[in-house]
DNA sequence: ATTACTAATCATCGAGTAG
DNA sequence: TCTACTCGATGATTAGTAA
């Protein structure tokens, strides 16, 4: 975790940054073999790239590093910027139709109603996060939010889910985020309406989220 | 680190918060003893306080354990969120007239106009940050800065700090820091006029002070 | 139920050194 | 120089258990 965070210090989340065994065991109060060996266990879980090929190594993280890194940032996110609201930004996109056909089982719509208080319009708006605004979704992933429970309908399982009370330029709605999700840069956002045409929004347009927790 | 950062999370910041070591423990993927062990090192380095009167032990993180996190979380904030230049608001706030009394001493001033170009009117402009923008504090404190030595006079001993060029409606000015600040929400701004007069404000105006990194 | 001691185990570290 | 191996020492962790 440290050896990461040293890693993105020095530049490694854009591009590979050269950062000899020494060097990093300087910086981080220990050996020239320690250090190797941490650059080995990163390199093992995935969580960073090497380039070996000239004298001194280049690293860079990974994908799998910068949610890690993610992660943490998070968490001190929660620790000091929590307050009980969040505001999101991100990108509409269009997203498969997927929502839709979730909206339209039972199993969800009457949780949805006796929990949130209105049956959502029968699709969902997808806003793509990018950038900083992703550590303050990587908050709501951490947060426990309005349980939805998962159940079984026409021969397949639905997973459980967790929504957050929200508004959209003053319209009430609610994100609805998988219950085991890590990795993703989508928002769902559910309303009584359709918000496209309500808000007069298309694809590409940035929306500012600002969620209850 | 991470044994003090879930203490955070329990909301150790505020007040006293119950957490048994078994609890502390399974949260962290660990031993019931070595959570035991982990809260006793804590308190060995003063970083929390315990409460053991009870059944179960409370803790709450101790002002060396919130600059700790704190120091950790800059980390992330550069990370994530660093240009080269950053904007803080304050709103002004008159100081106990310390400011004067360092700034007369010739140690700083002839430092201040060796590394930045002027001698500093002898007062500083206090600003007072709050909310979100006590995180870009944060940055500042964990950035190096252009040194200022520390030194003896009078038989005394004043302490090393650094400084960031910055501006202030458009004025040059410089904030300084304490070498090793403790949790703090000031910035001293000081300059080559007397601030107040020179931009018009008065006690409670917030204003924004852009500092180069 | 707790917290935390002791002793055994296991992981980590760094010195020396090879490639 | 560089990375990274072996290996003995030093830490950290845990199971068992006392208070």
């Amino acid at each position: 975790m440290d050896t990461l965070k040293h890693i993105a210090l020095r530049g490694g989340l854009k591009d590979f940054v050269a950062l000899s065994s020494r060097e990093l065991g300087q910086a981080l109060g220990v050996s020239q073999q320690s250090a190797s060996q941490r650059i080995l266990e990163l390199l093992n879980d995935a969580l960073i790239q090497r380039d070996l090929a000239s004298r001194k190594q280049r690293v860079k993280i990974a994908a799998k590093g910068l949610e890690t890194l993610q992660r943490e940032y998070a968490d001190y996110l929660r620790v000091f910027e929590l307050r009980d609201r969040i505001s999101i930004t991100g990108r509409t996109t269009s997203g498969l139709g997927e929502g839709a056909f979730y909206m339209r089982q039972r199993g969800y719509k009457d949780q949805f109603r006796k929990k949130l208080g209105f049956e959502p319009y029968e699709g969902t708006l997808n806003l793509k996060v990018s950038g900083a605004d992703l550590s303050k979704l990587m908050i709501l992933i951490g947060e426990k939010g309005i349980p939805i429970d998962g159940f079984e309908a026409a021969g397949r399982t639905f997973g459980g889910a967790k929504v957050f009370r929200a508004t959209l330029k003053g319209v009430d709605c609610a994100v609805i985020l998988p219950i085991r999700t890590h990795h993703t840069d989508i928002l769902e956002v559910i309303s009584k309406e359709f918000l496209r045409n309500r808000l007069g929004i298309t694809d590409g347009d940035p929306v500012a989220l600002d969620i209850e927790l």
